[in-house]
Formats: C-alpha cells, structure tokens, sequence
DNA sequence: ATGAAAGCGCTAACAA
DNA sequence: TTGTTAGCGCTTTCAT
C-alpha cells in the first residue's frame, strides 16, 4: 500500500552519482555538470522522486513556509488578500501556511508561538495587532514579520497599508462638496491603526472646511456590533440623523446600509449618503452600489511579498519599510455626487 | 541579533537528563516520572525552549500538517470552511497549508506534488476535481485525501458533502407547491458532483410531478458566466422566461438576482422566483434575503476533520467513507412562498 | 523510567 | 565539478 518514500540515495545510485550531486541538481543556483544534471534527471524521472521539503529545510535552515495570521476571514477583503498571497507565493516558491488569530489577544502570542515552532522563514499578520513582546520574540528568532493592513511602530517591523489618511481626507472632501450638513463617522475596532487613520485623516478634511463630526459610533469592524452601530446612529428623528456617514470599512457600510433603508426606511442617498472603504466585491452589486475607497489588494500584495523575500534574503542589511499605498475613490450611488464632481 | 535557537540538548544538561527525556515530556502519550517532567519543563521554561516541530517531523514521520488545496475563496462559502478547518484542526495540534488550485485542471497536479513535498499527514481538497491518477500517487505516499464539498467515486477516497439530492429535490418541492409554470435551472461547473447532484435531485423531484425543466443555463460557478447565463435565460419576452428558478449556488443566484432585479427591472419574486443553495452570509442581507438550501459547514468541517484523522491513526483499517449531511431549506422572501408551507 | 545509539533525508563545507 | 564528511534537531528502538 504505502509505497516506500524514494530518497536522493536511490536516486544517486541509480544515476551512478553521490547524493550531493542529486541535490545540487534540484538546488537552482547549484553546479553540475550537464552531463550529471541529465543523468539525475533521468533517474529521478524514472524513480519519482521529489525532495523532502522538510529535509531540506532541516539541513538548509530554510523552511519556504511562510505564516499568516489573520483574525477573520469574514470581511471579503481578507479572502482575497489569502488567494492573491497565497498565489504570489507559490510562483516564489513559498507556500503559506494559515493560523487562525480568532479571539482574544492572548491568543495571538500562542499563535506566533505556534507559528515560529514550524521555523518559518518569515510571518505576515493582516488586520492583527502585534504586540511588542511578540515582534521581538520573531526577531530573536531572526524570523522577519511584515504587517498588513496594520502599521505599528514597534522595532522597525515592516508594513504595508492602504493609505488610510489621504482615503479619509477624501471621503471627507467628497461628502462636503455633496453639501452634507451633519456627518457621521461610524468607527472600526479602535485599536486597529486603519481606524485610526481613517479617522484622523477624514476629521482633518472636516476641520480644514471648519466642520467636525457630527455623530460617532462604533462598529469595532464586527457584523453585529456595526449594527448596533448603525443603529444607535440612525434611529433617532431627521434633525439628530446625520445626511451622509463614512464606515470605516465596506463590511460594516453594508450592513449599516441595510438597516438604514430595511429596518428604518430611509433611503440611500436621497435621505443618507454612505460611504466605506475597502471596495469589496459586494460593494460593486448593484443592491447597494457602494461609493467606496479601494484598496488595491494586488498592489498591496505584491509589496509584501517584496517587503518579506527582502527580508528573508538580507535579514540584516535592510531596515522596516513603511508602504502604503494610494487607492482611489470609487464613485458610485450611494453617496450623492457633487455638482460636476470630477477628480 | 538573531539569538542562538535553543535546543532539546541545551534543555537536557541544564535539566540534567539525556535528549530522550526532554523528547518523552514533550511527547504527548510518552513515559517519564514526575520528577522528570518537572526539571524538564523548569529547564525548558527557563530557556524558552519550544521544540522544532520539523525536525520532530523528520524524525517522526508525522507532520502535523495538513494540505488543504482550495480553487477559489470568492464563494463566500469557503472563507468560511477554510476559517473553522483551520480552527478545528489547530485544536487537534495540526495546521493548515493553503494550495490555491486556481486555474486549469493540470494544475492540480502540479499542487498535489507540491503539497506532498511538505509530507503532509493529509489532504483535504474542497471544490476541487480529483483525477483517480492523483488519487493514486496519495495514497502510494500514504497520505490520506477527503474530498469537501465534492464526491467522487475514486479507489475510495472519503469525501464528505451536503445531500445535494436532497437539497435539489426540497427546492424542486417547494417551487412546486409555490404553484410556479415555468421553472428553470442555471446550472454550475458540469464537471463538480454537486452540481450534478442538485441538478439530479431537482429534476426527479419535477419528474415525480409530471414536470421538466423550462429552461436551463449553465453559470460554471463562475461570477461572469453566470452572469451571462442569466442574462440568456431572462433577457426575453414574458412567454419565454421562466416564473422561478434554481441556481445551484448563492454566488451565482445573488448574480441572477442582480441581473433580474437591476439590469430586466423584473421584480423577485412576483416575477421570478430565485432559489439557491449554501446559504452564504450575504444571502440573509435584506437586499437579497435568499431563499435557499443551507450547507452545514460546521458539521461538514467536523466531519471532514474526523475523517481525515482516523485515516491518519488508522492507515488501513478504515475504509473510504462518505459523510452527507442534510440541510434545511432557509425560506425568505425570494421565492414565493406556498400557501400555507410549513415543512 | 532512563540513556545510548542510530537514524529521518537532506545540504553544506571541505578536499580533491 | 564532484564526492566525502558532518551535521540540522528530534524521535525511537534497545538495553539497562
């Protein structure tokens, strides 16, 4: 049944070789000869043989694991974020391996443990706060971490993000050209630097046009708590409601669309402009049409696996980078559009 | 920088006891005196030794990982299964190597390899299209595979699934008694045992009533083709179209819906009637508010977590198995509802 | 219950 | 370029 596992040993005395031959052929940037390149080849071919990942990754020191982390997997941006990571990995060589952060921030510090006991060659956290204790507990282990969709200045760890000022400051801009009196803010988990800056950056707009908010609540970035949210902020009588409220991500936009117009029958954006932040793919059906800011997750990949290959490479020459990148507004129905609104 | 890796020998002399013993108080079902443990876990505490989950691997033969391979996270279905696998299994000390098995079907082969690499202790492949070839070369390595969400009838392979017949037919019934004339079927990817089972299900049950198809589309699970499919099945005079139909999942039935809501203005569901199957979060927003077959994913994930570790316990003694589940039919307003309908 | 010894399958100096 | 020699860090018989 269980066929025995076929090693370079077979392979080299089939091939008339030593074992290190063999691994030189499967190691890329090895030299052998084209004759023995061939030889092994063919041998390895004729036997089926594969390199034992984790071998290797005992005698090389180097595991090509990467860890994720990730809280949740309930806002759709972090899906796609998974695949398009996960993907770009694999062309790299690297495949990921997925630990769930679910509860509370305890949690997070077994996790890593957990994760750094598989000697992976380096850790992506996305939308989970990193302690300090813990970002040293990788470095000690000379394993680098990027943060995503999180910054933190905690001991030169790297991270990428949107960037969540200049997308607040335009949602601000944009809802105080569309004439709105009295906006709200309804806020994200408010340990999670995305809405901190989300915030800052919307309020800075506000107050440069002499204007602040003028409701809050907050979603904590959680189905139910955005309800309420939403609701604490919308259930009141037209003069305590505000005419315009920018989410702090799509996920919560949605739902507090959903019981701005189902659960108290106003309409969107006739009596409330909405506007959130991620662009979702559900923020483009029609249903809800979902003005939004987009966060260009194929770029921000990217940036982190440049960011983590770097790293992995050169440990020590390169210091924590800082990306974030710019994402544009995306203009649909459910926030009103400015008289000749262009940029 | 980077600290030294503390290891079971450095443990073992401060301890004062050989490697073994530090191996047997890390081992779970090991045997070593209280005393024993207790030095052990002092020495290990104070060092902060964790053991190297790969080297115990090599050594073992048990790699505590295990390969999900996953063709695409859009569907919000498996962000959600792949969110309480990952879950479950951490709870059991395994965790999860994610293998995107996106594009075409050589593909999967080229993963397979790939995750076997790692020796894996098992696969779960959701979504995914198993040749009986790469079936073969599994359990050659001895690595036991337990298809979710698919079945197929491979040299007994588990693979655990909703009772899609079941679920068809329930649709098909309930349809019926909505009293609807004209009923059609946006079908999925022809080649997944779930759409032919859905579709098998909901035919026999029309059968069973004198009745067939009206119309019927083929969407591939794929956003853009079902897309069109609704397009091509509703795009046409009243005579023509259909008065209800079942799209064999919600990703594409939220789709139908766009396309017969927004782009032909026909109004759901005095128009049309729409029914789907997996009850996906979204499918419950009031927007949509779904009616639809629900997939059980925690008992599905429970089982499939079952299944895949008495394989790995028990090599050979425990044959295939499939597990299907049956689930309710979630009644809401997208679909007429019969006269009195309790069941 | 414990330690000694022999690997697991591979890579990485070092010599040749 | 190639083979030889040591390990990587752990588990696991086998004695004791």
């Amino acid at each position: 049944m269980e066929q025995p596992k076929i090693t370079s040993k077979e392979v080299a005395s089939r091939a008339g070789v030593s074992r290190s031959a063999v691994s030189r052929v499967f190691t890329p940037g090895a030299s052998a000869s084209p004759a023995t390149v061939k030889k092994v080849r063919k041998a390895a071919a004729e036997l089926g043989y594969r390199p034992n990942v984790l071998a290797r990754a005992m005698a090389s020191g180097r595991s090509r694991i990467i860890g994720l982390v990730v809280a949740y997997l309930e806002n759709q941006f972090y899906p796609d974020v998974l695949e398009k990571l996960s993907n770009t990995l694999q062309d790299y060589g690297y495949h990921v391996l997925v630990l769930m952060a679910s509860q509370a921030a305890g949690n997070i510090d077994k996790v890593v443990d957990e994760i750094l006991d598989y000697q992976v060659d380096g850790i992506v956290m996305a939308s989970v706060a990193m302690s300090s204790d813990i970002s040293k507990r990788c470095q000690a282990a000379g394993v680098p971490v990027v943060l995503f969709n999180r910054s933190q200045n905690v001991n030169g760890i790297s991270a990428v993000t949107s960037d969540n000022v200049a997308g607040g400051r335009k949602v601000a801009e944009f809802l105080l050209a569309g004439g709105h009196q009295r906006i709200g803010y309804i806020a994200g988990w408010e340990g999670a630097s995305t809405q901190r800056d989300r915030e800052a950056g919307f309020r800075a707009a506000l107050a440069a046009a002499g204007r602040d908010l003028f409701a809050r609540t907050v979603g904590d970035f959680s189905t139910e708590t955005a309800r309420t949210a939403a609701r604490a902020m919308f259930d009141t009588s037209a003069a305590h409601r505000p005419d315009a409220v920018f989410v702090a991500n799509d996920h919560m936009a949605l739902i507090a669309m959903d019981v701005i117009r189902y659960e108290l029958g106003l309409r969107v954006p006739q009596d409330v402009s909405v506007v959130g932040y991620d662009d979702v793919p559900a923020s483009a059906w029609p249903a809800y049409d979902l003005t939004t800011v987009r966060q260009r997750a194929n770029l921000m990949v990217e940036e982190t696996v440049d960011a983590l290959l770097t790293l992995i490479e050169a440990p020590d020459a390169v210091t924590a980078k800082h990306v974030s990148i710019d994402g544009p507004l995306i203009i649909r129905s459910s926030a009103r559009i400015p008289e000749g609104w262009t940029a």
